[in-house]
RNA sequence: GCGGCUGUGGUGAAAUCGGUAAACACGCCAGGUUCAGGGCCUGGUGAGCGCAAGCUCUUGGAGGUUCAAGUCCUCUCAGCCGCACCA
């Protein structure tokens, strides 16, 4: 047990009693009125998967300090929290203990809550909810419906991500550096009937609407931007011999003139048609590697280049070369067109392809107006803009120039146009897992694809099924869900047994929490209207793509579909750092969890809140240290005992000659104030803290100098507790009443400086001579810059360091810095 | 490869507008305390020189702009994160 600092409070005491306190008050209850500006504070809601450890309740904590605050700044704040109880490892555990899920969630819920309870973290609990419970998944099945009534869910044969270990499929986002985001295994391909949201629909707006977003994280930004990747490019339509025709994307038309050779992705449909005779086995060999090989092997760093000629030849329509078609599998299916043109002379996978099949390679951009020279070992591959070389007649040109023209002359030669293309895929939202929304459509043999009826949602995800070893999807086997009848003809009908993404559940859980007991409709309009956007969402930084950009497409389809009023969801965003503690990432798996029971046990709740704000800038990860928690234990147990007095008898607390004066006392306050003030609007809680240390140090100077516990004292005492409030919530309540507050500190008003308090009459001014600190000088506030300069060269110090010489030039920075300048 | 972030004492860090570098805290050293230990209190604590007054150096590195640079500019090194055969 590592040695602590025994409180001079208790908190055991006064914690729970103001906690059940700020209940009874509907602290955070949050009314619909308007008659107070409206603030939506929220926190990402977790995933319940057990209990949580202080790396978690960096979140809970920075949530909580700062609706406090807003609460005291006068706002109506709506605080709402809930869980995302939907996902796979409530299933597999179920798999392997055989507890239902449902029952694990529950319980890891009651947990959780308790923790957040006893550490102080106190939300609208009225308006909780769980994404597991048909009170809200009903609402996400009517969402799917409204999507597919739009045309933007839809169904399709697709080549997608499968994992072998969880099986089921998985989105483009949830493969994490070639692996599955969840459980790290490698993905293989499977051609499965799957559903899709069609977020490539709003591509544009995502990225567009991200310069709205200028109280977002600039790298969350830019990482949604670099996913979503938007190229300004050209296809361009090659003829091939034969009848057919091979379009190809590409962001370079100015180096058209440098084609050599083609490639078609292997899943490309012209593989199969253009492929002659003689090349036929050699390429179905290819084909068939390809595909066994899968992502393992195209996903290794140095993947040497691969690929086989098909016989075929396209012919380059600018000038009429005859270029032979490649199958290789560098090209994805998946981007552009699935088709490239080879350009060995200016792209570096072009020309490692060409060096290893000894295609031709050919110089078409140059640095310099003159051709370099030896293009088979260009050095300037890649190359953005230059000098187009071989090139018809634009030979010679800048290429930049060049490049709208050439865009121009395939458009009016019908052999291509300018064009977009995004790296974003649609959103692959069907799961093969048990523990998740079932997707309300019925399979009809004559109908078709038949969405369930509005009025018989929910589709109810049975609660006993049977949790199979071999991984297979529990509803498949589930007769009494599967079996059911067309609404549409009556006929025996099979339900869709795919679950959806979890992803889908945290889209939209936001807009709920505004009606979160509305029985009609997903939400209430009038009352989304009134709360949305989230004025501050705070979070981890593991959502900056998947959830983030999720949640910003659900609510732009909702306010094309006339339910919002506003189409971007989160208007500031604050993303913290993780904790670390030897050396790893706080977690479970790791051991090094500090358990919230244990701090609040030992130190109080209030210690460990403070602990985690003071830890260091709350957008940056940090290092848990126990022994810098006993350094804030010893902070607030020496502001307690100055507030309540015990200071005067204590054995060597007599008087050090450390006079502090009443004005400086309440100067210093008034500084505090609007520091700690300035810092909470910045989300700059570590500064904070140690400004509250700083009074705290500047009031025990005063006590100990002799300073008496008059009206400027008690004024210094009352404001102090007020801004340790939203930190230190339960401490600052005990003192609040203890300094004769009779309604509670939680909701009293924020304190304002006094700028009168903080005008100072003298200031100490910095004496420089030639750019050297010489000395410091004490001057009325607001001197000018001849008493300034007097004053300076009485100093002894500024004399010596002048040399005899007088200055030339004189800075003079008012109230702070005064340089004399000598040479 | 592309993009982003971060480099400041023994440690976590601060410096909000180009104006006192190292606030606050941990740790360490010394002293005090009806001081067992712990706690509490006081003082010290970037490096070097000096008895001292004081001087010099110091924000990953090298240049530059400026009276003045942790902060601005150019180049560069290291670490972390994201994306990555995206045409």
């Amino acid at each position: 047990m590592a040695r602590t600092v025994a409180p001079a409070y208790d908190p055991q005491l006064i914690e729970p009693k103001w906690r059940s306190a700020w209940k009874q008050a509907g602290l955070f209850s949050a009314s619909d009125s308007r008659d107070k500006p409206k603030f939506y504070n929220l926190v990402m809601f977790p995933y319940p998967s057990g209990p949580l450890h202080m790396g978690h309740f960096r979140n809970y904590v920075i949530g909580d300090a700062f609706a406090r605050y807003k609460v005291m700044r006068g706002f109506n704040v709506l605080n709402p929290f809930g869980w995302d109880a939907f996902g796979l490892p409530a299933e597999n555990a179920a798999i392997k203990s055989g507890i239902p899920p449902r029952v694990s969630i529950e319980r890891n819920i009651a947990i959780s809550k308790h923790q957040l309870d006893i550490m102080g973290v106190l939300y609208a609990w009225d308006r909780e909810l769980a994404t597991c419970n048909d009170d809200y998944y009903r609402w996400t099945q009517w969402l799917f419906l409204k999507l597919y009534d739009l045309g933007i869910a839809y169904k399709r044969r697709a080549a997608v991500n499968w994992c072998p270990k969880d099986n089921t499929v998985l989105a483009n986002e949830q493969i994490v550096n070639g692996v599955c985001w969840r459980c790290g295994t490698k993905p293989t391909k499977k051609e499965l009937d799957q559903w899709f949201f069609k977020i490539t629909a709003y591509a544009q707006r995502l990225l567009d609407d991200l310069s709205k977003l200028d109280r977002w994280p600039e790298r969350v930004k830019v990482m949604q931007a670099n996913w979503i990747g938007r190229s300004e490019g050209a296809e361009l339509e090659f003829a091939v011999e034969g009848q057919e025709r091979l379009r190809v994307f590409t962001t370079r038309p100015d180096t058209v003139y440098g084609v050599t050779f083609m490639v078609i992705a292997p899943e490309h449909p012209l593989a199969a048609r253009i492929v002659t005779p003689d090349r036929r086995q050699e390429v179905d060999d290819y084909l068939e590697k390809t595909r066994s090989e899968t992502e393992i092997e195209r996903l290794s760093t140095e993947h040497e280049k691969t690929g086989v000629f098909s016989g075929a030849y396209a012919i380059n329509p600018f000038n009429q070369e005859r270029v032979p078609i490649w199958v290789a599998d560098y090209v994805l299916a998946t981007y552009g067109t699935g088709a490239i043109m080879g350009v060995p002379g200016n792209d570096s996978r072009d020309f490692e392809f060409a060096k290893k099949f000894d295609i031709p390679i050919r110089e078409v951009v140059s640095p310099t107006p003159e051709p370099q020279g030896d293009p088979t070992s260009p050095m300037e591959l890649g190359l953005a803009e230059g000098f187009m070389v071989a090139s018809g007649r634009y030979t010679g040109r800048p290429s930049r120039e060049a490049m709208p023209e050439i865009i121009a002359e395939a458009e009016r030669r019908g052999v291509g146009q300018k064009t977009v293309t995004f790296r974003l895929r649609d959103w692959l939202i069907s799961r093969q897992r048990y523990w998740g929304v079932p997707i309300p459509i019925v399979y009809c043999p004559d109908e078709g694809i038949v969405p369930v009826p509005r009025e018989q949602l929910p589709v109810v995800l049975p609660p006993n099924v049977e949790f199979r070893s071999d991984g297979q999807n529990p509803l498949e086997h589930a007769e009494a869900f599967v079996k059911t009848s067309c609404p549409r003809c009556g006929k025996p009908a099979r339900r869709e047994t795919d679950t959806m993404d979890t992803f889908v559940d945290s889209s939209w859980y936001f807009l709920r929490y505004t009606s979160p007991n509305q029985l009609t409709e997903p939400f209430d309009k009038a009352k989304a209207d009134f709360w949305m956007p989230v004025d501050q969402y705070i979070g981890g930084i593991e959502h900056a793509i998947l959830h983030l950009l999720y949640s910003r497409f659900f609510m732009k389809v909702l306010f094309d579909a006339g339910m919002v009023s506003v189409d971007e969801p989160f208007n500031a965003l604050f993303s913290q750092g993780m904790i670390q503690r030897n050396g790893a990432v706080m977690a479970k798996s790791k051991g090094n969890g500090v358990a919230p029971d244990d701090m609040v046990r030992t130190y109080g709740a209030d210690t460990a809140r403070v602990y985690e704000l003071f830890i260091g800038p709350p957008e940056l990860d940090a290092e848990w240290n126990d022994r810098g928690v006993d350094g804030v234990a010893r902070f607030l147990n020496r502001l307690w005992r100055l507030v309540v007095g015990e200071e005067d008898d204590r054995p060597g607390a007599a008087a050090t000659g450390n006079s502090v004066a009443g004005e400086a006392l309440l100067r210093k306050l008034h500084e505090t104030i609007d520091k700690v003030s300035r810092d909470l609007d910045g989300f700059r809680f570590n500064t904070a803290v140690a400004s509250l240390m700083e009074m705290t140090n500047l009031m025990q100077d005063y006590i100990q100098g002799g300073g008496e516990r008059n009206h400027d004292w008690d004024s210094a005492c009352r404001e102090m507790t007020r801004l340790l409030a939203p930190f230190a919530p339960h401490l600052a309540e005990e003192l609040w009443h203890r300094l004769g507050g009779e309604t509670l500190c939680a909701f009293s008003t924020w304190p304002e400086p006094d700028p009168k308090r903080l005008q100072r009459r003298t200031v100490t001014v910095v004496v420089q001579v030639d750019g050297r600190l010489r000395d410091r000088i004490e001057l009325p506030a607001g001197a000018g810059e001849e008493e300034a300069k007097q004053s300076a060269l009485k100093s002894a110090n500024v004399s010596r360091a002048l040399e005899g010489r007088s200055p030339r030039r004189i800075v003079y920075v008012p109230d702070r810095l005064l340089n004399l300048v000598s040479r």
